[in-house]
DNA sequence: GCGACAG
DNA sequence: ATCTTGTCGC
């Protein structure tokens, strides 16, 4: 297993990063991005992959006291409704320690047994496109954890993050600005690296001041991936994402409150 | 050397 | 990620 405060494996792990980052489109890659026909409109004629439906959400919580347990979520709402139709978590160790720039990496071999889970028991279910907590290619390589799900799995992804990444050569008051541009230019904003835009910070619900932080992962553009958090963002933090974060924080904390095993 | 640093 | 209740406001 990676061990990162082993500097060898950290540069094999950014060198990964940099394999994965070349697979990344951030293009368009389905047909109901190109349309964006969402299952809003009842009667459709379309066909059920031509129109978005089912949206997933991953998240992972961490055990209070010690980073290596952990709980991943998997959640699928289903629009018009944003209902949640299917749930489910793993809790188990973690190998990799968290280190900004390298969330991908710690969080991805469980939301790839998530993703193996659904595929096998409620194929039907399984996401038209994936929020992840975190960044996609708004990331000091290009290579955020909605990349690694997105470019392994195959999977249209998109990055939600919370806080603001602070990305080399940007100005100490880069996030500053944003938020002035925000209050003055409307509710969003685009986030420039290298003279391209990287991601959006975006006002998500109506009552909030406070952006969430959207770039693509991997096979959509990011003006489609706005699209679909704002297709789901009751509060500031869209519905799928909160529901996994809900989800897994409540698993791995009545874990410590209980005595010894109750799996299953 | 020191601080900053998605979750 | 987590430590953490009430509270101010729509």
């Amino acid at each position: 297993m990676p061990d990162p405060s082993n500097s060898d494996d950290l540069q094999e792990m950014r060198q990964e990063q940099n394999l994965l980052r070349q697979c990344i489109s951030t293009c368009n890659t389905r047909l109901w991005q190109t349309t964006r026909q969402a299952a809003s409109d009842l009667n459709s004629k379309e066909p059920e992959w031509a129109i978005l439906r089912f949206i997933g959400g991953v998240d992972l919580s961490c055990h209070k006291d010690d980073q290596t347990k952990a709980c991943a979520a998997l959640v699928v709402l289903r629009l018009p409704d944003l209902e949640v139709v299917y749930k489910d978590f793993i809790v188990d160790d973690v190998t990799v320690p968290y280190i900004p720039g390298f969330l991908g990496a710690r969080e991805y071999p469980l939301i790839s047994r998530l993703l193996d889970r659904i595929r096998d028991k409620s194929p039907e279910l399984f996401p038209q496109v994936l929020l992840v907590d975190g960044n996609g290619i708004l990331h000091p390589r290009g290579c955020g954890s909605a990349c690694y799900v997105g470019v392994k799995e195959k999977v249209p992804c998109i990055g939600v993050a919370k806080t603001f990444f602070h990305l080399p050569g940007w100005s100490d008051t880069f996030e500053d600005d944003l938020r002035k541009t925000l209050i003055s230019h409307g509710d969003s904003a685009d986030m420039v690296h290298d003279g391209r835009v990287v991601g959006k910070a975006l006002i998500a619900s109506k009552k909030s001041t406070n952006p969430v932080f959207v770039s693509v992962g991997h096979g959509i553009d990011l003006e489609t991936a706005v699209w679909v958090v704002l297709l789901c963002s009751k509060y500031r933090v869209s519905e799928p994402v909160r529901q996994a974060d809900q989800l897994s924080r409540q698993i791995i904390n009545n874990l410590s409150k209980l005595p010894l095993g109750t799996l299953c």
